[in-house]
DNA sequence: GCGTATCTGACATACGTATGTCAGGTCAAA
DNA sequence: TTTGACCTGACATACGTATGTCAGATACGC
């Protein structure tokens, strides 16, 4: 009772192999009546293709893009870290990354990079960056043509990509609202909430979420107006310091920015690290070292590896028209205390 | 510059395809000095083998065997369906597993399950059980049968096992106490702690774990001694009404047992639930849903279809001599809220 | 009946590796 | 010199699939 083969299916169906491959491959030249029988032969018997023979036969390389945000942001170092790392281990199954680092404040320069893909040398791309309409327009050309791509990270809600890799960034604000909420011991008080820029659509549902949970289990507990920080140092001591005279009852921040470096020293300074709960988002150099020396509380954390895997072998199912596991897919929220750093 | 193949090694090798061959599967026939033109030329050229092809022309099938604990265990439960939902979606790659219930209290049986492994049969063993030395003793035959074996969810320290597939359990331990620490409002109370049995490795180190985090922390609060449940609803409620009753200071609980359906109802009936910290461990319908309704504040977690696919892999790359990607293989401790509960 | 377009099957070759057979080679011991 | 042990290379076949060529079959309009 073995796996059955193309013979099986050209015996079953009463054809030859030649047609059974032209069914298959949807390829043209074939009566519907005889594409029927295939089709049948293939239901009955439980056929699917084995992929590692047809990439074999094929000498199928499968070249993904990952375009990622340029800058000095040490979760996308992280991340492309990560990727160089799982692209090493699947060498052997013929994958290979290349990635393009743009500017991902900048639609226009996103769209070129789209725009300069060439779908006859590239098999599928990964994005992460806003989503403008531009953007979007750039990766339905893309989706035209026949390229999969998916989303990393920040969702596209509307460019009709075929897959999300993230998490649900609503439910991670709400995460970190529960966690400060319980963390911090008193009724009262209200949280410091900041971000590098209110476009991104990551920093935009964490908000919802973090409103949402504490307006309905902490009421006591009120997150003041988002701050843009915007990478800036100077701006990031100027905000800690009216933060911290303007609200007395300061009792927590919340950061999804990504300068946690900078923030961190003004509040090591101003000597109030202990008594703030602070919660970050991203295991960084910096938040893990703020995390040991229990500076930082709790920080919401996406695993990058698993990220970047899950991407591969999202767009290589694509690709090879298979289905995925969605249980493998899903990216958790990952709650890391001191505890569990590891 | 393509990857090369087994005739890029005889060329750079001057010999045959027979003597790579013979080299690279390590058959005899060879004279030592053609032995090593083969291997420098493998390292030159910096070959690897294509599984994949090998695989097809071997007609290779893994077949890998689970040895679970029997008994009404939730978890067990979970990671079983898990581990059919990973090999339906490994077919493709040829894997199959069958997984093999057995008393595990009963190191007897264990050792008969072991024994009765055909190492012709089967391609490599993953288990979950105490160690006992028997045990030990039956694991280490199975390995001199040339079969490798990992350690599932408990380590096996002693039997020189292939890999650990698992958290560990003296941080998970600790990541519980710092939950219950910062989640109590309070500086002082009691701790109740309870387990199935202390004889599981897991439960021994986690309560390590936790004195150890607790003393150094949170020294007002006091686990008090483990009581082991083993699973009996008549013991568990006349265990939770004596602490009741004793400790009027009650606080937390920390369960690492798997009956926590019974412990919930009796904490319901008593209507503690809402002023104690529960802290439990796996995330099962049963913790699930006491963390929805605010039951269980926090569960500590490994995930299953994690486990049972880093089982997989571990084996399938043994199996084949392969190295493992140890990042992809580290199982996180998991600390799930009702927010991260998805 | 013809020519033509469309369909089908037989066959060959390839992908990278595994495995077996067999003739011929070298070299030491008999 | 012969025998045998040992080593080597040439060759064939296989795994499951992809792809191409080409001869022959079928059906159609005319």
């Amino acid at each position: 009772m073995n796996k059955p083969t193309v013979h099986d299916i050209a015996r079953e169906a009463g054809v030859s192999l030649s047609t059974v491959d032209r069914v298959l491959n949807e390829r043209s030249g074939v009566r519907a009546f005889n594409v029927e029988k295939v089709k049948a032969a293939v239901e009955k018997l439980g056929y699917v293709r084995d992929t590692n023979a047809a990439n074999l036969a094929k000498k199928r390389q499968y070249r993904f893009l990952f375009v990622l945000p340029d800058g000095a942001s040490q979760f996308v170092d992280t991340l492309s870290a990560a990727l160089n790392e799982a692209v090493a281990g699947l060498l052997i199954e013929r994958v290979t990354a290349q990635i393009l680092h743009v500017d991902a404040t900048d639609p226009h320069a996103i769209v070129l990079a789209l725009e300069s893909i060439d779908p006859a040398r590239c098999d599928g791309v990964a994005i992460m960056a806003p989503e403008t309409p531009q953007v979007r327009d750039a990766i339905l050309h893309l989706k035209e043509a026949g390229l999969p791509v998916v989303a990393l990270v920040s969702n596209l809600p509307n460019s009709n990509v075929d897959h999300f890799v993230g998490v649900n960034n609503r439910q991670a604000g709400k995460t970190a609202a529960l966690l400060l909420g319980r963390f911090i011991r008193r009724d009262h008080g209200s949280i410091l909430v900041v971000t590098n820029s209110m476009l991104a659509r990551d920093s935009i549902e964490r908000r919802y979420g973090l409103d949402e949970l504490m307006a309905q289990d902490f009421p006591g507990l009120g997150p003041l107006p988002t701050v843009e920080l915007h990478d800036d140092p100077h701006r990031i001591a100027q905000v800690v310091s009216t933060a911290l005279q303007t609200h007395a009852d300061l009792a927590g921040i919340y950061s999804m920015a990504t300068g946690n470096a900078a923030l961190l020293d003004c509040l090591r300074r101003a000597k109030r690290l202990n008594d703030l709960v602070f919660v970050a988002h991203e295991l960084t150099p910096v938040t893990s070292s703020a995390l040991l020396d229990g500076e930082i509380d709790a920080v919401i954390k996406q695993d990058v590896g698993h990220l970047v895997r899950s991407a591969l072998r999202v767009l290589r199912a694509k690709v090879d028209g298979m289905s995925i596991l969605p249980a493998q897919e899903r990216i958790r929220i990952e709650i890391v205390i001191r505890e569990n750093l590891l």
